[in-house]
Formats: structure tokens, sequence, C-alpha cells
DNA sequence: ACCTGAACACCGTTCAAGT
DNA sequence: ACCTGAACACCGTTCAAGT
């Protein structure tokens, strides 16, 4: 038979699968290193299920969070078209911020996918993103010409490890901090 | 007994703790997570000697990297006192950026003590050590009053993450990005 | 006092046997 | 096809027995 994309899987697979995700997010949210064995048993399945959809600890994390990243992914065209360019930066930051200390799996999913394979689909999707941010902001004069999206992504990586009680006054300023760092600065430099 | 700041240690433990630290410093570098069996193998003794010198994995990687740790902090009065603060800053984080990917274990280290035991002495000490250089920034009108020690340590952070051939370079410019970060803008802003 | 190394607990992953 | 759960390999940590 030829796979189509859709789910030739059986009813009770895709059920399972969708289970097992449902857990997982639930799980990782609160003990964030919640093992393997925990989410398999809470989502009434043997560990063999479990590794059968997700082949390794990191493709469960990262397929948790790929809604969280495809949104941030796909936000951006929106953003660049409403706003001036540093606005929609402080404005992706600020939701990439949103999704708080709670889910800040999600970043470590990423780089622990970066890692593995350093040619991640993500990877290169994000960096494709923040260039679209940059070159509009290139474009326009407000940001300076030598800022990098591979370089601002890892300072925007820093706003996931914000804590404490006002964490998100907090990362909101630091979203401040980041954009005047790409901002492109006036003749009257030091 | 009263017990001094002293070597009050049996030669023989002192050694094996030093020995210790030694190969622990090499394997760590290299592998990044090698295991606690094979640091105590290599060293020539026996896993309960190592957990008894080092009571956890934590607090032997803070060992092996407190002198970096230390040599950042111990720094900073030197620093400020023979540049500006800008400048200050910006030759801290090329000195933290040049100890270099292979060294990365410092931060880990760092953010694992500081997550264990939120009190941890380094991570007080490393925001008095930013807290001075910003402080100094702040008398002299270069730093913006808004910018907190802890957020732009957490930004400092993200250097230790560059990788990749000319990380070096790469590493010398994002201190650039974040040093204008923490810039106080002229009146000219947006 | 300090050292040794077998043993324990735990976790990610696999696989033979079931339906 | 897909599922189950016992079993394997590995790693951090402990502790009874040695010197």
């Amino acid at each position: 038979v030829i796979e189509l994309g859709r789910s030739t899987m059986r009813t009770d697979a895709e059920r399972n699968r969708a289970r097992i995700l449902e857990v997982a997010r639930e799980l990782l949210a609160t003990s964030g290193d919640a093992p393997m064995h925990a989410i398999a048993q809470q989502a009434g399945v043997g560990q063999g299920t479990l590794y059968r959809h997700f082949p390794t600890r990191d493709a469960l994390l990262l397929a948790v969070y790929r809604q969280d990243v495809e949104e941030l992914i796909e936000a951006v065209p929106a953003l660049i078209a409403a706003h001036p360019p540093l606005e929609a930066l402080r404005l992706w930051c600020e939701r990439l911020a949103s999704f708080g200390p709670v889910k800040r799996g999600v970043i470590d999913a990423l780089e622990a996918a970066t890692r593995t394979d350093l040619k991640s689909e993500y990877h290169h999707q994000l960096v494709s993103a923040m260039e679209a941010i940059l070159d509009a902001g290139k474009a326009s004069g407000d940001v300076r010409p030598d800022a990098t999206a591979e370089e601002v992504l890892l300072l925007v990586g820093c706003l996931w490890r914000v804590e404490g009680a006002d964490w998100e006054a907090r990362s909101r300023h630091m979203a401040g901090l980041i954009v005047d760092a790409t901002r492109k600065r006036s003749e009257t430099q030091a």
C-alpha cells in the first residue's frame, strides 16, 4: 500500500498516541523530568507502545512542544506585516516568554534536538523566522546590519530561564534589553 | 581537636582528592557527561572515596570549575579600576567567553548549583560582581539605570552556548550586543 | 580516619510473546 | 499491526567490611 500523509494508523494506535501526548504534556509541565515509565503507566499503555510511537525521550519531548514551536514560527509573518520591525521583535519575545517557566521544557527539547542532529528541522525554521524579522528591520534602518539570527535566538533563549515570582514583568523587561541590543545606534555612538 | 581552616586531612586523602579533581577536569572536558564510576576508576580510587570527597555529582562539577568561577569573580575590581564601565563589561564578557565551548560545563554546574540551593554561594557572588560593574556604569551615566545584574547575567550566560568553528569571533560579537543592551540610550530614542 | 567495591534504586530502551 | 511488560544496560549513590 502507498503511504499517504493521512492516518494509516489503526484507530487504537491513534488513540494511544494522542493519549500519550496528552499525559506527557501534563506530567512534564509539573515535574519536568517525569520518567518514561510513569508516562506510559499514566497513559495506560505498555512501555513498548510508548517507544513505538516515540522512539526516544527527546522525540517525545519535541512532539509535546511541537505545537508551541510551530505556533511561534507561524506567528512571524503576521507580526511583521502588522508592526514595525523592532515592535514585531518585542512582541515575538513576549509571546515566547508568555509560555512561562512551566513550559521551559520547550527550549530544552529544542536544544537537545539541535544538538543531536545539527540540521534539526525546527532549528532551521526558527532561524528563518528570526531572519525575517531582522531583515525587515535592516531594510527599514531600525536594526543594526551586523545582528545575526543565530545570536539573537541565543539571546532570546535566556527568556525561558527567568524564574521567580514576577517572572512575567522581568522577562518583559529583558525582552526590552534584547530589542535594544539589536537596535541600530545613532551616530552619536561612543 | 579544633578544626582549623588548614588541611587536617590525612595525606593519602588529600592526594586522592587532588587526583580526583585532576582526572575529573580531564574527563569532563572531553566527554562532558563522564560517569562517576569512570572518574573513580581513572583516578584509581573506589566509588565510595569519590563520594566521601564530593557528596554528589553536582558538588564535583562545581569543585572542578571552582577555580574558573572564582577567577571570574575576582577579576571584576581590577577591570572596573582600569577601564570605563562599558569597556569593563565587554572585557569581562570576553574573558568569560574565552573559556570556550570546551569548558561549557562551568555554567551548567553553576545553573545546577543555583537550582538546587537557590542561595548558592557563587550565584550571590556573581550577582555582586555584576552589580559592581553596572553600578559603576550607572554612576558614570553610561549604563541604563533599569538594567539589573540578574538579567544581564542571564544574557551573559548565552555566551557559553556559542558553538561552531568561529565561536571565538562570534562570541566576541555577541558580547558587543550585550554591552549595547545595557547602554544608556541617547535622548533620540524612538 | 579513610578506603574499597559489591549492592541498591532508578531510568531509558529493547524484545519475545501475546492479541 | 499493534500491544504488553519482563528484562537489559547503565548510572548515581550507599554501606558493610576492610586497613
